[in-house]
DNA sequence: CTGGATCCCTCACGATACTG
DNA sequence: CAGTATCGTGAGGGATCCAG
């Protein structure tokens, strides 16, 4: 136990004890958009072993970050859902996934694309200002995942699924982090193919505006 | 090297794996403040193997986040700094520090307490709307850690060492937690010693005012 | 002295299989 | 569905050594 310790008197220091371990914020992360079941849990990170997700949600129960509910009937099962206090890392997984998202490249082969991982980067790289008085419903597929954004003068709601009566449904894999860095165009994306569109295409304009990654700061090695 | 990936296209993933590791976002709060010699971040991190820190020192500069400089004479020897994309990460260091500050409770016998921690802690729990016009020089002697700070009206500026002519000395030790976090009032502090002034007692309210460390979210476990 | 590299050992992590 | 059990491996820990 006491490896784990990095030895310092410092909150920075207790936070990374908390939840620096490696898989522990992809769990916290899944758990901003609502509580969920340990095979919910695992189906958004197909990678992790079963026996660290528990050993995971067992040290954020401990740390107060997350709460183990029972269900009543008749949806009988537990879930896990965060406490206020794990509430509040969402703002830094926010954060931190814009910041990663600059130094994303393309896939790796075998880089998958989660519903929650996609809801949180449309949530995390929306820009009220730049949507302006907006108003529009957006359905966005990359690859099998389907979510969909309905923006509203600044205001910003985004859910999983397809959206019924979408102004503007884009159709699209990898190519999005390059759309919404502004290293490739919305006429260029169309273009080459690699957005699809269905509906009104300038509201992919606004879009790429709404929604925005930040220049990579340098070209990376793989 | 592909044990290390969580295999998602996600920036949050990304982020993760460029400095999700053990020990290094404490690397990265350390340079925070400024570039630092191998040696210097050996003394900021007593407990970290020397081999580590040489790992993600060379990971950190093959992810862009810092950079190492070779000095001309007469300083002669190497600097390691952030990179601007680096110093990006500041203002999530500081959040996650506050964060994890909440659950920090009374110091385990070894915790060491450091300068650049400190100094860091100063400047994540200053809220320049409650220093309002304050204007005031703090030295703060924490053990033999000695750190200062100027505030003049809502700016903050903290630095390594004693400061001549401060307004008002602290000295005290882990007990300063409590002191910030409100479990303790400036009175109760004085009168059981934890905390020795010299300088103008009154100030030390301004001082809790200014830099608070919200409640402890529950009470847990060593 | 700084700035590491090398060695070995251990334990947490990770893969797989299995159970209430 | 919601985990536990088992076990191998590799990253981390700690001491030591070396080059400029």
């Amino acid at each position: 136990m006491t490896s784990r310790s990095y030895g310092q008197f410092c909150g920075f220091a207790r936070a990374l004890e908390l939840v620096g371990e490696r898989w522990t914020l992809l769990v916290v992360r899944d758990l901003v958009l609502g509580p969920k079941r340990f095979t919910e849990l695992r189906r958004g990170l197909p990678r992790i072993p079963t026996n660290i997700l528990s050993a995971r949600l067992k040290e954020l129960e401990d740390a107060g970050v997350l709460r183990r509910r029972v269900l009543p009937r008749p949806a009988a099962g537990v879930v896990y859902e965060l406490t206020g206090y794990g509430q509040e890392l969402e703002d830094i997984v926010l954060r931190l996934g814009l910041w990663g998202a600059r130094s994303l490249g393309d896939p790796r082969p075998d880089d998958i694309v989660t519903t929650d991982s996609l809801i949180l980067a449309l949530r995390a790289t929306f820009l009220p200002e730049a949507a302006g008085d907006l108003r529009a419903g957006y359905q966005l597929n990359l690859g099998d995942v389907v979510v969909h954004a309905r923006i509203d003068q600044g205001s910003l709601e985004v859910g999983e699924g397809p959206l019924a009566g979408a102004d503007l449904v884009i159709e699209t894999g990898p190519a999005i982090r390059a759309l919404l860095s502004g290293e490739v165009s919305p006429g260029e994306a169309v273009q080459t193919g690699c957005v699809r569109l269905t509906g009104d295409p300038d509201l992919l304009t606004r879009f790429v505006e709404a929604f925005h990654i930040p220049p990579a700061p340098v070209a990376l090695p793989v």
